[in-house]
DNA sequence: TATGAATGAGCCTTCATTCAT
DNA sequence: GATGAATGAAGGCTCATTCAT
């Protein structure tokens, strides 16, 4: 019989290499970058751990792959630089649109989280991560300084620190915490 | 030379726990629990291996003692049950000392976030941890009630959150934070 | 098209054949029987891993048949058995042949060298190496006894030593081995 | 009861040592270094594989510490630096303890020849190994040289070539070469 | 015939924990 | 109480080999 055609080769490739993400996505999210044992991912993702490395160079390397690529599909969503002003709908669509991304990819950002307070592991992200918070940053000191505000880094500082800070609280115990009424107070106070 | 007295003895195993404690906490927030070796603990605390295990029965032990410690020694630094009331200057101390706490402990609160994102790890200290919390949310929703705020519950969420926000901000990053200027908006936005 | 003939395809076979069998000596050579990889192999030969275990049972097959055809050239080129005598003439070109033949394949005896230290791995061909080296060793323990020398085994084993050790010398760096002035010492002193 | 004093600890780690090394040179000289898993030495020298990772930082550290010791060994019985002169009978001393050394350290020897023709484990150690062969190559030059012999560096290459030869040929099977015969015919034609 | 995705045993290494001293 | 040598399970990773296509 003939082998598979060069075709069927790259899907096959392009949705196992989805797979293994999305397995890691969830085990990294239950159980730190650490704590994650690539057996643990290969069997939530039912290959065999040979398999991963023939997709990933290393267990670093999945990681890199997943938040930079996650990373890029977020700013996407907002893509914030398309005149680099902000009005106030845009503001209120920014906020609203977070949470509901928030929703739809936990896993992501409970990772996302555990980076950020892991130091050794933040070194390998941390260029990427800065890509995607600076801009958003930026932006908003030129809402918040065209507002006429006194401090405009402070707030900006702050709005992003809340968005963290609501996400936190939201993704350790979605079903109890109030997202719509907090995010109704956050637009009422900071837009 | 005399032989010590049963106090010195007490005494000295309490001082070389808190110096374990201490070193741990540490290497724990620099490492993350997982990334943190005994090795690495007991070389910082300049004691054996055997000696930890004489103090801990396991390092998951020794991180739930951490933990349990610390969050009754916070507690205990703002009562927050003494009359189950917050006024306006308590409201401004409250977050005041929350931040200012925030930059004594660097290392055990960088270990608390760390933690937060772990269910797994989380399971060990979630009941002391909301034992933590809950009070305070408690006297908040009281706080806002009292104000004739519509949402209280929401308010309440909200402040806790911030706070975690900013503090997990100030703590990845605490040189660039402009904390005290974002604890001004904090308090007049949410007094 | 017309198809193939069965000529063309035994033709084919054996060139590809030749050619795994070409890489393969390049790749053992540089990194060793058991640090060649068989990726590595077939991707110098510019074929899939599948084809590979369709002309060798495996990668210790592959090694054997390389040792196994490699001395039968060898071996060929002298034809020391032709009358069972070596007059001086012979014997000089004996060596020189040895010597420039060295030059031709390094990489096949930078693999005989390092096979020749690996019990495990000499098993496999050991055999094989004995039927090269045992009649060179009798046709030399004739021609030292016919010159009337007291220990012809003596010098037999040692000239064959000899042309070890400098094969060996000369392939470890070959730029810096004085070879045609070795090659005239050992002619003048064994002849 | 008290814990072991400093010196008995020394003591368990200076014998344990000796003990590892020991057997790690059967295996490495039996298997290459990389056909020689750490499983293996482990499992000949009786301890566990962690114990070993207390006394070598890798496997490649604890092969650096065999062959820098066996050489420092070596050197230490010729100590050929002592004057820079070799006399006739030091010349006939120098081939005999070099044979003699051979049939008491064979493991060693066997590795030696194994490392010298894998370019990639070579690396490792090939400075230590120059500094071994170096001042003997020097030594010979300068012996020849003062015989009035026109291509010293050729005759000393070669003396070492029919050392190494003699020594890999004697070491794959001992029992069935003429070592002492052979050392004489070197003696006379070589002096 | 030819491909390369897939497997799984085995490799080197780390580390929480134990225990003789 | 105190030490650190010792263990062994588990982790990340590699690679010879197989097999569906």
């Amino acid at each position: 019989m003939s082998p598979r055609t060069k075709e069927q080769n790259i899907d096959i490739r392009k949705n196992k290499r989805k797979l293994i993400m999305n397995s890691a996505i969830e085990v990294f999210a239950e159980k730190t970058f650490r704590g994650a044992s690539v057996s643990l991912i290969t069997k939530k993702a039912g290959i065999s751990k040979g398999l991963l490395y023939s997709y990933f160079e290393s267990k670093e390397d999945l990681l890199k792959q997943i938040i930079f690529e996650g990373i890029d599909e977020f700013i996407e969503v907002f893509n914030p630089n398309k005149d680099g002003v902000l009005t106030e709908e845009e503001f209120t669509y920014f906020v609203d649109k977070t949470f509901s991304l928030l929703g739809q990819d936990t896993h992501f950002w409970k990772l996302y989280f555990s980076l950020i307070v892991q130091p050794a592991v933040m070194e390998l992200v941390q260029d990427k991560l800065i890509e995607l918070v600076d801009p958003f940053i930026q932006i908003l000191v030129e809402y918040y300084s065209k507002k006429g505000i006194e401090n405009p880094m402070a707030y900006a500082r702050l709005l992003g620190s809340i968005l963290d800070g609501v996400s936190l609280n939201y993704i350790v115990d979605p079903e109890h915490f109030p997202l719509n009424e907090v995010k109704k107070i956050i637009i009422e106070k900071f837009k």
